[in-house]
DNA sequence: TGTACATCAGTGAACGCGCGTTCACTGATGTAC
DNA sequence: TGTACATCAGTGAACGCGCGTTCACTGATGTAC
């Protein structure tokens, strides 16, 4: 009964903390360099002292890994929604990357905290940015196998070519960052560009 | 006279402790990031005061500065060797790749430094950093177009290519830096068979 | 429903520490004569 | 060559500051009866 009436439980509200000081650092290390961070102004961002702090985390590492899942998490919803998008057709690159640089307008933080923190301080991190990346590349691999056999072209290593189509993918989204939004429109063009000659070269025969 | 019989002028040794401090840094900063280096453990590294530091550079940003003209400096030399190897034919790609790795093993800490600060804090750094990746893009361009030209097998886009190969290329080295030496063999066949890929979907018609 | 007790998210003061910056200084090197 | 003065790389003490961590605490929420 008492839950009925009483809109937030002490629960609720300790969540309610623990998501603020996510998005308080998320902010933050859209700046500056995630590493940079301190404890405090963390928890001052998220209206809580120092101490209060430890009522979430162990330690900013701690904090750093549950933005790495939130990178992983956000990942996966963008191959989600870029596969609904996809017509078969030659349509597909271009709408994927429509989709791509969408997704970094509304998450340069969690983009920038993934590019920065990729080559980052500790081992611990770039390990699970690591793992997410090769996550994304795999169901990337399968989608293009998919397309690819529907098209008739078959590729010669889906795998292989995924890894370049993402490296080349972030290596542009990273520079997506620094631009004006009028400025996509060029990187879009290009990007587009350079994934087809990447498909391309990887076409059987 | 006095030069001939005084070794160390005054000045030799200022340029011998400003030597120390970028050698301090530059190692440093391949553990951790370059913003969590501060003033007095560089300083301390080198063998002088806090206070010293500042007869050398103005700040720690000043210093950063002088480590991506390093950085420059270095990937220039890199493409200068690679040029002397390579012998027109199907192992210039082979072989640039291994003067690439070697270079990876030898200067470790610039490139992790190149990598980490390519999206770091400071946008004074982003800009130098870019404006030198782009420099040793456009000479790859021009290398292209040079060796395809001689083997008549012109590309549609040298530049374009050249961008994803860049790309590709500190992608896999950036994962050569966390990687023993064993497996680098690996690594540099993928690395040869993503290359290739590019440049097959480079070819004109 | 009312009461007595338990839980625990967040407080606020205190701590020791390394930080960047300033300052007057020292003493070896360099220069002028 | 010898002397008197200038230069300036590096010193060491001092400063105020924000840091991470600890601790006993408070007071609202939750639970048992």
């Amino acid at each position: 009964m008492s839950d009925v009436t009483t809109k937030v439980s002490r629960l609720d509200k300790k969540e309610q903390t623990h998501r603020h000081l996510i998005d308080v650092a998320l902010k933050l290390s859209s700046e500056r360099s995630f590493a940079s961070l301190s404890l405090r102004e963390v928890a001052a961002g998220a209206g809580i002292t120092a101490a209060g702090f430890y009522r979430h985390f162990h330690d900013m590492e701690e904090l750093g890994l549950a933005l790495v899942d939130e990178v992983g998490l956000s990942l996966r919803r963008l191959l989600r929604e870029a596969r609904k998008r996809v017509s078969p057709g030659p349509d597909a690159i271009k709408s994927s990357i429509e989709s791509f640089l969408e997704f970094i307008r509304e998450n340069g933080n969690l983009f920038r905290l993934l590019l920065g923190e990729r080559q980052g301080a500790s081992a611990v991190f770039r390990k699970a940015i690591h793992s997410e990346m090769d996550r994304f590349i795999g169901e990337l691999a399968i989608d293009l196998e998919r397309l690819q056999q529907s098209t008739g072209k078959p590729l010669r290593d889906p795998h292989l070519a995924a890894e370049a189509i993402v490296a080349v993918v972030f290596t542009v989204g990273a520079e997506a960052l620094d631009l004006p939004r009028h400025k996509h429109v060029g990187l879009a063009h290009r990007l587009s560009e350079e994934i087809k000659m990447i498909l391309r070269g990887s076409l059987q025969k």
